[in-house]
DNA sequence: AGGGTTGTCGAAACCGCTTTCGCTCAAAAG
DNA sequence: CTTTTGAGCGAAAGCGGTTTCGACAACCCT
């Protein structure tokens, strides 16, 4: 690390009045280049590229046909340099969620990627190297200017991506909410909303014992469905004993296991409705209780949460709450652009509501289910 | 698009001795400060923090420490620009699998921007505009210089992005090949082998009547799992007439269309194998057999191809053939600096054999299915 | 015709960094 | 005690743009 590079240094007075020109991008323009070609000084080129209003018309349809053949486009790095700006909005690849497969990423890279480019800007991804505190990312994109904001999803309480942030004065906007002060631009789903709303559909359709599979993890959301659910469950005046609680992973296993501890017991106390607050949860749950021999959706119903693709390839196809992924991506870069721009970030606050998939893994809890648990 | 900017400029006269500063980011240091601080040259700044062998130990260290405790790294884009360098590498969302929820692209993604910060560079995601030409995009990003290299997926026969980069003289890889002549850098799964594989397995199990549900797309691994079945058919002595082809969309709907073409005619014909060469078919052609009441993995056969994590938890758990996200994404980068650095790309294109997953969905060809197909 | 506008454009400074070239001075050599 | 040497550092010229300031010519008006 600290031998290299400089060539000997004792030579050079040699050939003194050496070719003056460094290395210069091979094959492409520069802005001079065109200047030349156009027979006007470099800062017209760059006036007349950037719409100013005092360049003769002639001049400037020149100046565009001549960029237009040679496909020029000012080189986004000197730009910004010039400008003091920089075009590009991060999004790190959350930590928590690393090898989990999520199914929504690529609607929602897409979204944050088409939604920055209508305004010119680029979309960085980046990873948390393993071992590396997850803020050092943060604080090395922003030290390198490699950034001009950020956009963060899985947001959990007492974010410290969050403090940083803020800290650093840097712009950002959060998909989801964290617990600390309500200070910071973010949009949500209302995720209380849509498990009580669940809640609502499942006892209206006469369920009364009940299963939550609790997410057995920090994310904010977790805590929010959870929320959500014990208030439908209080609106619908379900009895507390009635409903049982098993803390799992957020995986399809989570729902497997969480199916043997409550459905390989004794009889007495089965739920009818087994609520997920997640797809792929929902989906270990049903494959667990198809195995022990239920037919989901008739003796047992189950929900999930999210809107995973598969869901409806399940069997049964999954009743779910589903959360339009692309329009909340476009949304969040709109929310940005306003905060770097200076509004108040704190005046951000919007909360969709999901809307109810109902496909056919749920049920009136008759027949065979009500038989044979109340048998 | 035309008036705007530029203040009258009558004025100005005025105060012609003004502070000559301009906007300088207000928070951030540059290197200067640094120096001055330090007091040394910027010059001596930018050595030391490059490595140079020419810095003074006790220079370099003071220098380091100021860095350090001002959080400061040099502007990337200052940087890159001084050096003619962009260490940046693009990957464009593919318009073809677009709202088609990848489960793979999060930890592609992941070992991409992994592999990419380990030599410092950065990972840029871009999408295609609506309407726009897919080339489009590529030519946007190399006119710019906001990327030194491309990974491309997706690949389809005569892909006109591989054609466009040649031409332009860009490096990238290719993860899957196209049919054009094979001299660009690539990386790909041995589809191939993987369907013959597959069809081995099956045949070792006793199976003698097959269906083939062909992917209805342009992509090239379409063509060569297809290619690759037929091999393992033709190897297996399997009777040409005993295989049956349903050409399907890359969809779960595509598997559950195909089974209702497959089983819901006569009896004569019906395969004991349904061969899938993509997971998400593999699991809508399980849905509907269930739905028809026939017990996969006994009564029929059904496997996958790519080992997406839900067929571990579909009823049965599917068995599958399985690539490593995560691996090809740092190989694909690995190649990719080779090519940035003058090596031939033509000489890249190993091949990486998937390995079969065995779970439940496939089984011998006896009992009951047997059974109802002869009786 | 002369003075004030306007419309166009060029010169030059600057963004923040890298790198070449050459200077300086202390240590080594003669 | 000079001369050579080379280690260490600074000045300055870029990289490829943007933007301010002002110049200049053509036009307008009185």
């Amino acid at each position: 690390m600290s031998t290299q590079k400089r060539s000997s240094g004792a030579l050079g007075a040699v050939r003194s009045t050496r070719a003056k020109r460094r290395r210069r991008a091979a094959g492409t323009f520069n802005i001079n280049d065109i200047a030349e070609k156009a027979g006007v000084a470099p800062a017209t080129v760059s006036r007349a590229l950037n719409g100013y209003a005092d360049i003769a018309d002639a001049t400037r349809e020149r100046i565009l046909k001549l960029a237009e053949e040679h496909n020029y486009r000012p080189s986004a790095r000197a730009r910004q340099l010039a400008r003091g700006r920089v075009e590009t909005v991060a999004f790190v690849l959350p930590a928590t969620t690393r090898h989990k497969a999520d199914p929504f990423l690529s609607d929602f890279l897409d979204a944050l990627a088409s939604a920055l480019s209508a305004h010119d800007y680029d979309l960085l991804v980046a990873t948390v190297a393993d071992g590396e505190p997850e803020t050092e990312v943060f604080r090395r994109l922003v030290a390198a200017r490699k950034c001009a904001g950020f956009v963060l999803t899985n947001s959990r309480d007492d974010d410290p991506r969050i403090t940083l942030l803020q800290e650093m004065k840097v712009p950002f906007v959060v998909y989801g909410r964290a617990n600390v002060a309500d200070d910071y631009a973010h949009l949500d789903m209302d995720n209380a909303a849509g498990l009580a709303g669940m809640v609502d559909h499942l006892a209206a359709l006469g369920h009364q014992r009940f299963a939550y599979l609790d997410l057995s993890e920090q994310a904010t959301f977790a805590r929010l469905r959870r929320q959500g659910f014990d208030a439908g469950i209080a609106r619908n005046s379900v009895a507390q004993d009635q409903v049982a609680y098993v803390s799992v992973p957020h995986t399809s296993a989570g729902g497997q296991t969480a199916v043997a501890r409550l459905f390989d017991g004794g009889d007495s106390h089965r739920p009818t409705a087994v609520v997920c607050p997640a797809d792929v949860v929902a989906i270990g749950a049903i494959q667990a209780l198809s195995a022990r021999g239920y037919q989901v959706g008739r003796d047992v119903s189950v929900t999930g949460y999210d809107g995973v693709p598969l869901g409806a390839f399940t069997a049964p196809p999954l009743t779910t709450m589903s959360q339009p992924t692309a329009e909340i991506g476009h949304r969040l870069i709109e929310i940005l652009f306003k905060v770097m721009n200076g509004a108040d970030p704190a005046s951000f606050n919007a909360i969709l509501k999901p809307t109810l998939v109902r496909r056919e893994s749920d049920g009136s809890p008759t027949l065979v289910g009500a038989a044979r648990s109340h048998g």
